[in-house]
DNA sequence: AATTTTGTTCAAAATTTCTTGAACATTCTG
DNA sequence: CAGAATGTTCAAGAAATTTTGAACAAAATT
């Protein structure tokens, strides 16, 4: 009967096989531009370990695909090579790497004579790290500072509760404080990797 | 025409007031056991505060909600105190409150002579962030190292290619010694708030 | 033991998020 | 410039997640 708690997403449902229909081939990734819609034995344990890794951040399957490919794949990519390869949409594909390359996880490369933007994945943490923060965590805490005055305007003076009120704010106040030594010391960190 | 990226969640539709029918009280919150379905202005700026906080972590709005209540209200809060206040449904309050309980975001309270279970929040950030790395971090961090392996075995030795595989494989280990070094950091860093 | 109180579970409905595919815009080539 | 190549956008469909509500289980009270 499971009476084990089981928290991880509240999921019930949830199903969404890794496979699809990514087809192996023995041994040959690219050449200098690639074309060829297979993915070798490295490439699917690569695109199914990101697409694992993005799933703890809630990012969609398509992205961890996307850069799955690029960084198991030594020369540059085009978005019809990752169509093919992936078998994924035009539409996915460019928005995937659209969300990639404002984060800074991917890089376009230039070829000279070949009109088709390539791309290979950045693997420098400390820019993997900064690109998320900056766009997944920072625009939260921006407006801490307004969040944190609504709820100290909120509190009736001279109330009952506002004593109560008054050391839940100065919790808040201190979290943001945490944010601000935090993301530094891991920044700091993830240059060293 | 808005050509600058946009990097948030994709989202295109999206759209879900945090308002909802939220009634607020003029002052007065719960007296002893709390029944009265009104939240006064501090709760509510609360609520909104979680709601948004917890979304950032793609955690979903009846989570945030139930927090919020209680991180704001003084009394511990029973389950029909926690539907009544926010309009939820029995059953989302329940999967929230077993949500939060496991993580240990939140405690229960004996009260003498009382029934129904209560609750309160806890608010140390040291037990939120090792609950949290607990339950939703480390799960994806374990089988790492066979991820890993999955990855280093699906290389063919002696291929052209080998080489940058080799060298992939290496930074994702690297990342993995990186995760090691960081959480212990957080957590410490997060006892001193 | 029957009844009431309290809390959990889960199928169905509501909602949100993701993917697709085709239309559109833009840039290059001949 | 016409046509082809490349890439973006977005409405509609598909898929996943969340919420609801009612049935069910467990514990306490009479």
């Amino acid at each position: 009967m499971e009476t084990t708690v089981k928290p991880k997403k509240l999921a019930r449902t949830s199903a969404r096989a890794t496979g699809g229909s990514l087809s192996s081939n023995g041994s040959g990734g690219a050449r200098t531009v690639a074309s060829r819609p297979t993915l070798n034995a490295f490439q699917l344990q690569a695109v199914s370990f990101f697409v694992h890794a993005f799933a703890a951040l809630s990012l969609p399957r398509s992205i961890g695909e996307i850069y799955g490919l690029l960084f198991s794949t030594e020369e540059p990519l085009s978005l019809d090579d990752i169509i093919a390869r992936l078998r994924i949409s035009k539409g996915s594909a460019s928005e995937g790497l659209r969300w990639l390359r404002s984060l800074g996880a991917v890089n376009p490369v230039y070829l000279p004579g070949v009109r088709k933007e390539h791309f290979t994945a950045e693997t420098s943490l400390r820019k993997l790290a900064t690109g998320y923060l900056r766009d997944r965590i920072n625009p939260h805490l921006e407006n801490g500072p307004e969040r944190l005055h609504h709820l100290q305007d909120s509190i009736v003076e001279g109330a009952p509760e506002s004593s109560f009120q008054k050391s839940r704010s100065n919790q808040v106040a201190g979290w943001y404080k945490f944010m601000g030594k935090v993301l530094p010391v891991v920044k700091a960190l993830a240059g060293k990797f």
